[in-house]
DNA sequence: GGGCCATCTAACATCAGACTTTTGTCGGAA
DNA sequence: TTCCGACAAAAGTCTGATGTTAGATGGCCC
């Protein structure tokens, strides 16, 4: 027999909601530990699997965290940019291998993103975010490419971080994430990687001088040609499937 | 006896990782039927809790559903940019709550998004969007603060929908949405809302003119008052503490 | 023959309880 | 004092039974 209207949900769900509520509300701050399994099927009158099954369901979702021992239990936990980075790389990555045509959505945005991001790096950078920069340029006739690859990596990733906006750099990272994994970790030409090389030097000229604009034109004229080899591999792709 | 160098992962993290792989690499492929509860228990030499813990894992991030019932089972599905949103908007709520000064962060990510939004929506949108932008304006002059607080939101996400690109609403949409939450639903003034009404009305004749120049310029004036207000209100919340 | 309803059934949902594994703590021995 | 082993508290795992949902089936009435 069933009082409500709609049961729909089953009970691990309402729970998670419950507790999500809770810990969004700030009821239990980051840091606390929630109460333990057994006491939270006491509390809400339901058995350990589903209390289990709830937790889960907030754990992937970075709002808490267990730890097993006696000191264990589960804990709430304040979100990272980098957690939230990476849920977006996997999200965004199915997105654009079911759709087509989803890859020139990506680079629109990333441009909106990037080039501003530059502007900002050109006038937030710290003496050691260039420093970094400066150890994330290479040398474009190594043989190494996985080197050159991770390289190229940490230049944008740092450029990013020199913007000093966590939020900026949990969204952005992401899409650069997914367009690198899927079209320079396979193939890139030695020619390529010259244009990056000499695009990330001049990019690192301007904001090491404070110039904004100069960094933010650099940047944009670098996106512009990612985007023109990134369109023609995807056209290569499409035309061998 | 242990032979492995670290058992560390649970066994339900390491199903959940498993299975995600086959998602992701497309092993099952969007609307494929994953196998019954008992026979992944099989398959992987587990108990049914453990099939039914990890099973929450992948749902919760989106990757699969289940449903109920003799056709019941659990579902691959492809991730949708409204699930990428809300997931988002909860993040960045408990990440500008724990941090103080984050509040900045997100009106300046707000503002490379949607200035550049506003811009494309004049080029792209169809008559359907314009309509259901007229339809989103609302009387400042009405009492109902609910529903003008409704009206208020339908228009940004509208305008960020006739830009034409999932990716950018996704990544928007969670950022206007915390701000709103924020700062709108409790507390907004009569002459605030005038000012919006009368920026709105900017906005839609722009983007109905085709006008994307007028369209950023007249999206970005409106994203500076409301910064004003925002910053405003935030500061006497501090000083009220 | 066609439509409607009761029944069946395959799948997930939930429960209860036992056992296992991990890990911090505490007390005693070297 | 330091080290080591027993203990205890917590999450992790397993088992088996029972509840619930919703499509499928087949028979009944018209």
């Amino acid at each position: 027999m069933n009082t409500r209207v709609s049961a729909a949900a089953p009970a691990y769900q309402e729970l998670a909601d419950r507790l999500r509520e809770q810990v969004l509300a700030g009821t239990f701050a980051p840091g606390d530990r929630l109460p333990t399994e057994p006491e939270l099927c006491a509390l809400y009158g339901v058995s350990r699997s589903t209390v289990r099954e709830a937790l889960r369901v907030l754990s992937s979702q970075h709002l808490v965290t267990t730890v097993r021992g006696v000191a264990g239990g589960t804990f709430v936990v304040r979100p990272e940019p980098h957690q939230i980075s990476s849920y977006l790389q996997a999200s965004f990555s199915l997105l654009t291998a079911s759709r087509s045509g989803s890859v020139g959505d990506l680079l629109e945005v990333r441009d909106m993103l990037e080039v501003p991001a530059a502007g900002l790096a050109a006038r937030r950078r710290t003496a050691d975010d260039l420093e970094v920069l400066r150890q994330s340029l290479f040398d474009p006739r190594t043989v190494d490419a996985e080197h050159v690859f991770e390289a190229n990596r940490n230049f944008h990733v740092c450029l990013l971080r020199a913007a000093g906006n966590p939020m900026l750099e949990a969204v952005t990272h992401p899409m650069f994430g997914v367009l690198n994994e899927r079209f320079l970790r396979v193939q890139a030409s030695r020619r390529f990687w010259f244009r990056v090389d000499r695009d990330h030097r001049e990019i690192l000229a301007a904001v090491a001088d404070g110039d904004a604009d100069g960094a933010r034109e650099a940047q944009h004229a670098h996106l512009q040609h990612l985007r023109s080899t990134y369109t023609r591999i995807d056209r290569q792709r499409r035309a061998a499937t």
